[in-house]
DNA sequence: ATGCCTCCTGTGAACGTTAACAACCCGACC
DNA sequence: GGTCGGGTTGTTAACGTTCACAGGAGGCAT
């Protein structure tokens, strides 16, 4: 069985001072004569003592915790991006806490509720509803990971306007013009930047296409309502690899070419995306960098060195060239 | 910000009882009126208050929180069984703390000495080095999911030998003879399932296989040398979906017709395996009954109900029957 | 009336840590 | 030599809850 836990008093005993000096040892305070600290930590050692967390928290009213809120853990781009933060969020020493929400707003409500209670700080993963936002004040511990630009709190996002601006010059050089988009609002600006960027390009026209989905099934599923639609269709971008991967496998099976015929790009850049058949060019949004960009943000909070404005930070992103977007003929 | 937070003493204040009174309406404790108890739940309304974690955890020794160590979330399979454990564990009014071990002995080593003071107990998905098993007892609260079997600790892991015998009878059926086995090694006593399950079946002579693999590109590679090395083979036994989906890419890179030639066989029925083209066999392992016995094993523990010995689910499996196994020429 | 038992309620002391403050030591300065 | 002052240490009281125990009210039998 676990043995009987050491306790402060024990360590103060041992290393012959009082209680409050180990105490100041372990919180690295300043007045504490070297040959104490040594004594001290000997003794900790020892005795292999573990300083209590409910206690600590009862008096500093801090937990070291950090919640996580994610809608959903098996999509997969969500579950890579939660591990990053995560890793991040234990590469500082705290604790993190992933509580799946599954898209109901009761319990991202609890969450933001069980705020400095059960936890210090909270990073909140895709979209929030706004009545939420708008209960928020920019110097409360609380990120917003993969949302729109808000005034109300810290918010990180990749960058959409230059990630359509990739995709619309890569579609050029590769010899499209006329695209159809799946699923690419995935944030509210998502679609103006697309279209801008395919404007700035040279694609005139609106480009058709599918919004809200999600999902392999769905993103088949508007593959192939945008093909009966638009059939002149020779590229599809998706909000996502998961979309991509489902138009893909919907493409393949009614015959279409890919990418003789048709184009595909995603966004995320899965595991799975370099394993399709033909492998998927996507954007890259970079999600080590965007976990770390989010623990940033939300350890400045509770160190109150935020500041009073709620902060933005735009993370860059990157194309990752593959077969699916090749020249046709360039075979 | 939020507000000021109330405490019991306050609540007893407003309800006119002392603040011991409140505990027991809290806690559900006997011996209260009705009209008490009625008193102190309006008053705990009215102050909207909520009882402080740290110091229930202080005083009692119990967190409410079951730490959840899974050796990597980005692994399709993993994320999906840790979101039905998490799950699970809210259902009940427990905390989860989800811990990414990265296959880091040290992580699980850290995890299993913060019992007991960080949280309650600890359910650990996936493979554990014998030395750290040797050091629990039975009446410890650690569950080990996706674990061979073993006396020193509670235990819950889908039927091997079950899904063995489905898939030999299946391939049997869909006219195979000769298949090859790649990352059947999931659990130690996999391989000689297989063996003894393609024996049955009346598969005769020794599958050749690749051994501990895991991910896309080493399913890749695998089909790749066992099709060298055994040109006849007609089946591929994947350990994983993973596996055969790196496998069925392969494949169709290198002009190999599945199922007409090859036929694949997967392990976890993840949602990408209805979506592979074509869309692959697989056993469905219940991940969602997986993550209930767990939880319900710990629970028994906490509870101290769950007797002096260890004990061990064996959880049901079922076989998915999709493209990649028709058998040759009855497409 | 007294005793005892049952049901309900309150009192005081923990749990292990940190914060505020007081106290001490020792050299330096007037 | 007394006082100041900086550096170092200890004392005491919290933090908010639960547990052990004591006690009061009322009913019933003696």
């Amino acid at each position: 069985m676990v043995p009987m836990a050491a306790t402060m008093r024990d360590v103060a005993a041992l290393a012959g001072v009082s209680i409050k000096t180990v105490s100041r040892v372990v919180n690295l305070e300043p007045h504490t004569r070297p040959e104490v600290v040594r004594r001290v930590r000997s003794a900790i050692a020892e005795l292999e003592w573990v300083p209590n967390g409910a206690a600590r928290t009862l008096r500093t009213g801090r937990t070291g915790v950090i919640a996580v809120g994610v809608p959903q853990l098996r999509r997969p781009y969500l579950s890579m991006l939660t591990e990053a933060v995560v890793s991040e969020v234990y590469r500082r020493g705290l604790q993190a806490a992933v509580e799946p929400t599954h898209h109901r707003d009761e319990r991202l409500t609890t969450l933001l509720d069980a705020r400095g209670r059960v936890f210090d700080g909270i990073i909140l993963i895709g979209a929030v509803p706004p009545d939420l936002v708008a209960t928020l004040r920019p110097t409360d511990a609380v990120v917003l990971l993969h949302h729109q630009s808000t005034d109300r709190v810290d918010s990180v996002d990749a960058d959409a306007v230059e990630a359509a601006s990739l995709v619309a010059r890569h579609l050029v050089v590769m010899g499209r013009s006329r695209p159809a988009l799946i699923g690419v609002d995935r944030t509210t600006d998502g679609p103006r930047a697309v279209a801008e960027a395919l404007a700035a390009a040279g694609i005139v026209g609106d480009a058709p296409r599918v919004d809200h989905v999600a999902g392999r099934a769905e993103g088949a599923r508007a593959a192939r309502e945008l093909l009966d639609r638009a059939p002149g269709t020779d590229a599809l971008l998706c909000g996502s690899d998961e979309l991509a991967l489902g138009a893909l496998a919907e493409l393949a099976r009614s015959g279409v070419a890919v990418p003789d015929q048709v184009a595909i790009v995603g966004f995320d850049n899965l595991d799975d995306a370099s394993f399709s058949t033909p492998s998927l060019t996507t954007v890259d949004p970079g999600a080590a960098r965007l976990a770390r960009s989010a623990v940033d943000l939300l350890v400045d909070r509770l160190a109150g060195t935020g500041g009073d404005a709620a902060r933005r930070i735009i993370s860059p992103v990157e194309l990752v060239r593959r077969e699916s977007t090749l020249g046709p003929g360039l075979r």
